[in-house]
DNA sequence: ATGTCC
């Protein structure tokens, strides 16, 4: 007692039906012995990283640490909605179109420009989706549940919507190692010269992750000869200064997205359904308990290495490139095929229902997704 | 996750 330091409050957002592995919650309360953690929340989609657990949200005093952000700093999720009729599918003649890997034909420069940022930032990478967990997709929606908000969203049933994922590629990636090669994975001291280094560096990568989304939206859609009117793009791979209580705090996002930034979507994986919600607002206010954030997605129940061992046997590549619900996939590389496997993901619809029974959300609407695009062979 | 690591 006397301390004026609290207790850090652990905890993981899942019922009893949502399998997580102990390594995962291990990290998590590993994680939040950090210096200055005073809060740390695994989402439903928990799992284990290296080090630090993906799927969670940590809050600090003092301290700030890059190395809870990871490497992917500004990665996120961007829905459009397209000019594409639901009832219009040419799936096979649209995938014939795309071709998303080489450098984009047009000014990178003056893209870049647009967001206010140096042409020269990581250019070459600029509109291109990169690797892992990373998709572009366009998705139907299977069901409405909240027509108004729905309506207010721009979300209707004739329409195909578009759905991004990635980040900053190289650029993030440059970021971290440049810190870790300074201060491995200590934290920063709140108002340091160095911290500061690192919050521009970090917002500048949040800005290009952001015009990246919109340049894949863009090539992507122009190829099949459509167009996008955004509806939300929001990071979840971020750290972001709050005013807690009266005093400052680092909310670090790992895998972790918003839930004080509107409806956003959640995707399972590519062979399930993904799940447009409103987050509630009385949970904003609500004494932190989620760390103002959400499951990202599905999460992952194999890691990678493993997917392959468990799935070849009984499944052939070509297997994969339909989905259960009727989806095209379009993934030319043997080893990412069986890493994004429907399979290697947990049950989406449990992770959904352990947040709106959590309180955190509602479902405004399911959508199903009819073509995946990964990679394309060159 | 990564114009990937030698």
């Amino acid at each position: 007692m006397g301390s004026l330091e609290k207790e850090t409050i652990v905890r993981v957002i899942a019922s009893d039906q949502n399998w997580i592995e102990g390594n995962a919650v291990q990290q998590l309360e590993q994680t939040s012995k950090l210096k200055g953690v005073t809060r740390a929340v695994g989402m439903p989609d928990l799992h284990a990283g290296k080090g630090c657990p993906i799927g969670a949200a940590f809050l600090s005093r003092g301290w700030m640490y890059p190395a809870l952000v990871g490497n992917d700093i500004g990665c996120g999720m961007g829905l459009w909605r397209t000019e594409l009729k639901a009832k219009k599918l040419k799936l096979e003649k649209w995938a014939a179109k795309l071709q998303l890997e080489d450098a984009w034909e047009g000014d990178a420069a003056d893209w870049l420009a647009c967001y206010d940022l140096p042409g020269n930032l990581c250019e070459t990478s600029l509109g291109t989706i990169g690797g892992g967990n990373h998709f572009a997709e366009l998705q139907a929606v299977e069901k409405i549940h909240d027509a108004d908000t729905c309506s207010a969203l721009g979300i209707e049933k004739r329409w195909l919507y578009f759905l991004a994922h990635s980040g900053s590629r190289g650029l993030g990636h440059e970021i971290l190692r440049d810190h870790v090669g300074r201060f491995g994975k200590a934290g920063l001291l709140d108002g340091s010269v160095e911290a500061t280094a690192y919050i521009a560096r970090h917002d500048q990568a949040m800005g290009w992750a952001i015009a990246n989304r919109d340049l894949i939206a863009h090539r992507f859609l122009s190829a099949l000869g459509s167009d996008g009117h955004k509806i939300f793009d929001l990071a979840h791979n971020t750290v972001t200064p709050r005013t807690i209580n009266g005093g400052r705090q680092w909310l670090h996002r790992k895998g972790a997205a918003p839930s004080d930034q509107g409806a956003l979507v959640i995707p399972g994986s590519r062979g399930t359904y993904s799940y447009l919600v409103q987050p509630k607002e009385s949970q904003v206010t609500d004494q932190l308990e989620n760390a103002l954030s959400l499951a990202h997605g599905a999460g992952r129940k194999w890691v990678r290495s493993e997917a392959k061992g468990r799935l070849s046997a009984k499944f052939r590549p070509d297997d994969f490139f339909k989905t259960d619900l009727g989806g095209l996939v379009i993934c030319e590389n043997k080893a990412l095929i069986y890493e994004e496997a429907p399979q290697a993901y947990k049950d989406i619809d449990i992770v959904i229902q352990d947040m709106v029974d959590a309180d955190l959300i509602r479902v405004l609407a399911v959508l199903r997704p009819v073509l995946n695009y990964k990679i394309r062979r060159r």
